[in-house]
DNA sequence: TCAATAATGTAGCGTCTGCTACATTAACTT
DNA sequence: AAGTTAATGTAGCAGACGCTACATTATTGA
């Protein structure tokens, strides 16, 4: 069992208890291994977790990659509802619960947060920008303002002001 | 030495170093007192950091209260301005990066987290309507807008996007 | 004054933590 | 076939964790 191997089974521990029940333990009986091994593959606890979290931001992207669409949006708003129709897929959940731990140890500079978060941005924005309609006046604004808004709601929502998110992104978004 | 008295102390501790090493002796000693004694007066580790939490959150809104100007806005923009020139303060900096360990801590349904959180955004979203242009068409989606942008571009800064953080914010508070 | 209650100190239990020493087996190279 | 390296098992260390049992000192109320 390679490193490789492994990190889809850790990926998984991690999506579904989150990273604050992460300990060696735990992840090696979920990926079928001993502590020992994960330790032999990763060196130690903190590359290990920068791997894995690097693992998940590109099956995150990967799954939006997958999720787009042929066609551009006609509005910036329907530009926005394709991406929170994504979002609100119930695979995407363990993710975005996940994401507020990974924001908070990117906040905090924990190795290996950082970098996968800008990762999952920087894709989202990506996405967002071959998304735009195609009559928009600035799409690269336009695609900056539609993940700050949307990431906005997307903060409200998980801590319990999701109506607020909703007046929130109802007002940014009138034509 | 009351619960009360040793809150502040508490909230200290747990600003400067996190929530991810708050735990009973490290926080004991920067009250100066014993985990025993944590113990005796909160009960359990739960409801101190619930405690705590709950304690922080009332600190940030007093200080919202106290930078709150007589003044209303002339323009959204610039009661965006306000509000993002209050978080550049020094003091809020320690407070802005906890936010995202409780904002993580509420997707996860931690107790306490989920009602420190929802103080905090509602204080912040009366803050916003006091502070809204008097002319403003519709001051109460106005300040839910502004609330959801802001948060977002705060967000955006936190994982390393400052920058598109900035632009989104240009793009959505353009007259 | 004396009894009841509150507050604190000391010591430790059982468990989990990341990690390592040591030994053994499997696989590959020459 | 022999020797080298990679991969794995077993056992355990030293420290941190939340919490508790027990004893002791302060404080308070009758």
């Amino acid at each position: 069992m390679s490193r490789e191997t492994l990190l889809p089974a850790l990926a998984a521990h991690v999506l579904e208890h989150g990273l604050g029940s992460a300990s060696l333990r735990p992840l090696a009986k979920a990926a079928q291994t001993s502590d020992r091994m994960l330790i032999y593959h990763f060196g130690n606890k903190e590359r290990l977790i920068a791997d894995v979290l690097g693992h998940i931001a590109a099956t995150y992207a990967a799954a939006l990659d997958a999720g787009i669409g042929d066609t551009r949006a006609a509005t910036r708003s329907q530009c926005a509802s394709r991406i929170l129709a994504q979002t609100r897929e119930p695979t995407m959940q363990p993710f975005l619960i996940l994401w507020w731990e990974i924001v908070a140890g990117s906040a905090r500079n924990a190795p290996g947060y950082r970098e996968a978060a800008e990762a999952v941005m920087s894709r989202l924005l990506e996405w967002l920008e071959t998304q735009m309609p195609e009559d928009d006046p600035d799409p690269h604004a336009g695609a900056r303002y539609l993940l700050t808004l949307i990431e906005g709601a997307q903060m409200l929502s998980a801590v319990g002001h999701a109506r607020t998110a909703r007046e929130g992104l109802a007002e940014g978004l009138k034509a």
